[in-house]
DNA sequence: TATCAGCGATGAGAATACGCATAATTTCAA
DNA sequence: TTGAAATTATGCGTATTCTCATCGCTGATA
């Protein structure tokens, strides 16, 4: 974790960094506004505390600086200024928190794991195997960035065997993976929908990505890396030694 | 916006929930724990205000309780407690911010504004997409530099639209996010705010912007950036030639 | 190699979701 | 209290997707 504070000498902000550093957090301390502008420059940090009486720049103007070159650090206000005014411009300048001095150093410590704990867990959930990549987010499908149309069948399916790659999946798995469980259709549709995924996917160089397991279901693998490996066979043993799986062309 | 405030009846929280409700946030109001939790079970909030002194379950501990339940919803205490152990013990429980009664009303406003957008990984009130603009604070909405006159319904479906760009979002969540309580509405109301806001933007030139995506809701896109970029959604170009996804227009 | 069960592909009808106009109802300010 | 604006409900034509029957083919097994 790592604390950028931006506060002209006080003890009580001496106090705080000398609290943090002993809390194993990584602070830097600058004084002006234009100090802490370059630092941002050079360094990402998980926090940023101010007070707004700086030399060069008002914090509020600071703040609004930062977030216009899209920095998204957490801000944390120290004052002394306790009108409503203040606080309310302060925050829709883009502040987190804002904490009159004198403060109180278990509070202010309090305040800053709760700022610095929601800066992280927010990534975009993409998979990706070979050229195919998919968001679970926006449910966009690519190949070798090529956007695939898909419907919300298709699409499902295509999830499930990306989330479960490298496992054979049953046709009853993906049954219930695309229905509630009530009014299941018959399951001859599962390869109805493998067979348009596997065209769809085919029209942009991904082919033999989906690959049948005879008498099982379907596994979704990298031919790329299946091919070169020796050592990475089908899941199931054949005791014939004849190839077990058929790529659908 | 979505918020659950779980208090028994005091003047300023009524006072609270009036001014919230006028800024058309879709407040639910319940007094206990008990519901509190139940309320969880069934909707979802973009921000939870509590006070500590709930008559079947200490605060801390309700709070505790919704974060062993990964319920991740921003939480602010409203309590008249000043004393600094009490504040340190409700932001260990997985508090977000801790507000004393008697609070300011505008500052209360401007904390919850911000506990919000942080929520949605948002670091100032302005959000952009393209040519459209908004800025969560004043609820306006302009695009290319008009302003939009949109009425609350509206305005809170752009704004779910903006706060979760790129993502699908299905009218369940626009229900969630527009309504407090139990009555709902019908579903098909979404999509008839949905055909009213693509009519406004289009009228300053803002086309395409909201797609839809088939079987599953809406999605809000930059329509420039996506035909351009062959890393992002691509819901209008897609190089097999199937229109994959109807706009309206 | 004969046989049979499982698989791939196709196309048409059924089922579903959507867009939008319009009507009914509610809300709110004058 | 009343009228205008906002919200909600409804209805229907259209677009899209799902499903299933069918047929020819493939692979497993003896």
């Amino acid at each position: 974790m790592r604390i950028l504070i931006a506060d002209t000498d006080s003890v009580a902000v001496n106090h705080l960094v000398k609290v943090l550093e002993k809390s194993s957090y990584a602070v830097d301390h600058v004084r002006t506004a234009d100090e802490a502008l370059n630092m941002f420059k050079h360094y990402d940090y998980d926090l940023f505390i101010t007070e707004l009486n700086l030399a060069d720049l008002p914090g509020e103007e600071l703040i609004r600086q930062l977030r216009r070159s899209r920095i998204a650090t957490p801000i944390m206000v120290l004052s002394a200024r306790m009108d409503s005014s203040t606080k309310v411009s302060a925050f829709s300048a883009g502040a987190d928190d804002y904490v009159t001095k004198p403060f109180d150093m278990n509070e202010a410590q309090a305040r800053i794991q709760a700022l610095t704990r929601r800066a992280y867990g927010i990534s975009e959930p993409r998979l990706r195997v070979g050229p195919l990549e998919l968001d679970l987010e926006s449910r966009m499908v690519s190949v070798n960035g090529h956007f695939l149309h898909l419907t919300s069948k298709e699409y499902s399916i295509l999830e499930l065997l990306l989330l479960r790659k490298g496992a054979v999946l049953t046709k009853d798995m993906f049954l219930n993976h695309l229905y509630g469980g009530i009014d299941e259709p018959e399951m001859k549709i599962i390869d109805v929908f493998i067979c348009k995924l596997r065209r769809k996917l085919q029209r942009f160089g991904a082919e033999h990505m989906i690959t049948t397991v005879w008498g099982r279901g379907y596994i979704l693998q990298d031919p790329a890396v299946v091919s070169n490996s020796a050592n990475h066979v089908a899941p199931q043993t054949f005791s014939d030694g004849t190839p077990p799986m058929r790529q659908a062309g």
